[in-house]
DNA sequence: TGTACATCAGTGAACGCGCGTTCACTGATGTAC
DNA sequence: TGTACATCAGTGAACGCGCGTTCACTGATGTAC
């Protein structure tokens, strides 16, 4: 396992970004990161940076992108499981899907969260992409089990849009919360994205707010 | 008009307030702003700033004060006008008082959103609070709504939280658009909130994910 | 395989700068008599 | 009302500090022949 230049290059380039996310764990937020503080976290010295970023902010598009991908590819694991079978049971298992990723990654989501309103236009808008592509893979999963329990069409996106909403908000919440108080709330979550499923099918079933829904009799 | 002291004092600190909250609207966040930078925006010399405030984060905490206040504030204008006779107008004039505010208070949105993951727990637990108490009042709404068309009890308070993570999800997004792009958006937002108010009829009436819901014939 | 040269990741010293904070001071406002 | 004194919001100069950045340099790794 002896490595040549390059390899050794993209594992300092590594072991910045983790200095830096590990600063990031205590709370801090992105623009309050300097460059010495990541370089001594690394155990380089300040100026070995530039050779790997030409500057903060390109350090900090890096950070963003590595969050972005870890995200979406913890949010993968398993989907599509149940759901078709069991739509309640999709919900539950998409709910613990999130409550596992934000449990190991927790830095990572509070950095994504905050830089939605970050001061980096182009960091915003890395982030709102990827948040839509959740959404829209959600979406397609939604419209999967509609179809293949012949249920009525419903704006799949819109009802995503807003099942991904009251997660991350509870996850924001949950950022202060000690683990068992975490796992408390699932069933809050798990109960309000019912809402939001629910209400998607009734409403393009027709339904108006102030309607008395029932289960339709088959 | 005349002042006395105390009154001139008062005058200095909102002068600084409003300083510093100039610097937040340019989409700046909360940990880096600079006392020298305040006191420059406030045309102030620097170790003026120490008569009104012992820190940089009481002078946070001072302005996280007052934007929960406005936020509050603006929310009750005219609440509970519609909501009774027509819950579908209530959701609308729900979405619409917090459109008019994201228009109005900008700076103070970002800044509470901001701070809902930022470096002091106690602004946290502060901004928490707040939107707890905007999501309460939110949830009177709905069950009055309720009883007054005898329609069956609702989780309000899991549906408030949800309405208010929407909105809050949508109020994000809108800081980075035009103004024509966000009233567009508005209809998204009242689809959605009807979703989570109508599921939350459902399923308390005992539907399950997956069911299909129809109006219940009176 | 051996040798001479090129590359380049990482270093330590140095720079100028703006920061937060302290201090003694000023002068207008307020108070006591 | 007038006078003498106290208060205190605001100031300008000065401090020590850590910052981002530059620079010439080192020495291990890679390449050409």
């Amino acid at each position: 396992m002896t490595l040549n230049r390059a390899e050794r290059k993209a594992l300092t380039r590594q072991k910045i970004l983790d200095a830096a996310m590990e600063l990031l764990a205590s709370g801090r937020g992105l623009d309050s990161l300097g460059l010495r503080e990541v370089a001594r976290q690394a155990e380089l010295a300040a100026p070995s940076l530039y050779n790997h970023f030409p500057d903060m902010d390109s350090l900090g598009q890096a950070l963003v992108d590595q969050a972005c991908f870890r995200l979406r590819d913890a949010m993968r694991q398993g989907r599509r499981e149940l759901i078709v079978a069991d739509p309640a049971g999709g919900v539950r298992d998409l709910v613990d899907r999130f409550l596992a990723y934000l449990a190991g990654h927790e830095a990572e989501f509070r950095l994504l969260v905050q830089q939605r309103l970050g001061t980096s236009a182009s960091i915003r808008r890395r982030v709102h992409r990827e948040l839509q592509l959740l959404v829209e893979e959600l979406a397609d999963d939604v419209r999967s089990v509609g179809e293949h329990r012949n249920l009525p069409p419903v704006d799949d996106l819109r009802a995503a849009e807003a099942a991904v909403a009251v997660m991350f908000g509870y996850g924001i919440l949950a950022l202060d919360m000690a683990p068992a108080q975490r796992r408390a709330g699932r069933d809050r979550v798990v109960v309000q994205l019912s809402m939001v499923f629910l209400g998607a099918r009734g409403l393009l079933g027709g339904a108006r707010l102030g309607d008395v829904l029932v289960v339709k009799e088959s």
